[in-house]
DNA sequence: AACGCAATCAACCGCCTCAAA
DNA sequence: ATTTGAGGCGGTTGATTGCGT
């Protein structure tokens, strides 16, 4: 049975590789067929560890090494999870990103029986879009809304640490203020460990005020009201 | 039912690093 | 010091699937 399905992938699409990987040595391409897949894993099961380039030989698989690799790495390995991400994978795989780039394999680190692959797959199809949409609506015109500020920028790192408040004022913020205020929200997020990114994209707008709301420096402070806003706000966003 | 478009994801490609010869 | 082969990575492609018209 396996020397028949053997016989016909050799009649398998080809073409040649830079590298030498694959097309060149005439090996089989495209999607893997169940019979390949259980002459793959049984070569791993009898022989693992063993070298990726004698894996094609030993399983009797017309495949590049490489392709035998990314099949098992990608999709046979039994400790593999499937399914949908779940929302505190998301946010890890938010998280991460933010930190690490486009390091898939390092992401996938931190996933346990996620695959880099599963990861840039589910990053490139859902959560840059999501990033994206969050970006535009950073970039969206806000008209600053009055808000009551500190008269001393330096406050607000301060007050987390028991300083008094010092005096306050209702403005409209100008151009200097509204990116200063930028700065400021986004270190006190860094600083304070936020839930999440996402609330971290947010919090500017709830600071201006969305909706022609006001807020002021003592609701961004009082982080339960904000993310409660942020994310009642960010809901009716996404709809 | 048929078509076109968008989303998804498995697989490939080309490059890089590293170790052994 | 150089070459070569292997492993691994991120970017990209293309087949498949789902959905709207």
């Amino acid at each position: 049975m396996f020397q028949t399905f053997i016989a016909s992938a050799i009649t398998g699409s080809t073409s040649p590789t830079r590298d030498g990987s694959s097309g060149s040595t005439g090996a089989r391409k495209g999607q893997w067929s169940k019979e390949e897949d259980t002459l793959l894993r049984k070569c791993i099961n009898q022989y693992s560890p063993v070298k990726w380039s004698r894996v094609p030989k030993l399983a009797g698989l017309n495949r590049c090494r490489k392709s035998c690799r990314l099949r098992w790495v990608n999709y046979l390995d039994p400790s593999i999870k499937r399914g949908s991400f779940s929302e505190d994978e998301e946010d890890l795989i938010i998280r991460l990103h933010k930190l690490l780039g486009n390091r898939w394999s390092l992401i996938a680190g931190r996933l346990p029986g996620r695959t880099a692959n599963d990861i840039k797959n589910y990053w490139n199809s859902h959560l840059s879009k999501r990033k994206l949409n969050v970006e535009r609506r950073i970039l969206k015109p806000i008209r600053p809304q009055p808000v009551t500020l500190p008269q001393n920028w330096s406050w607000l790192t301060m007050k987390k640490q028991g300083e008094a408040e010092p005096k306050m004022e209702t403005k409209v913020p100008d151009e200097e203020e509204h990116d200063q205020w930028l700065m400021m929200i986004n270190d006190y997020n860094l600083n304070d460990q936020m839930a999440s990114n996402q609330h971290a994209d947010f919090g500017f707008e709830c600071a201006y005020g969305v909706g022609g709301e006001e807020s002021t420096v003592d609701a961004i402070l009082q982080w339960d009201g904000l993310l409660s806003d942020i994310r009642l706000w960010s809901d009716s966003e996404v709809e």
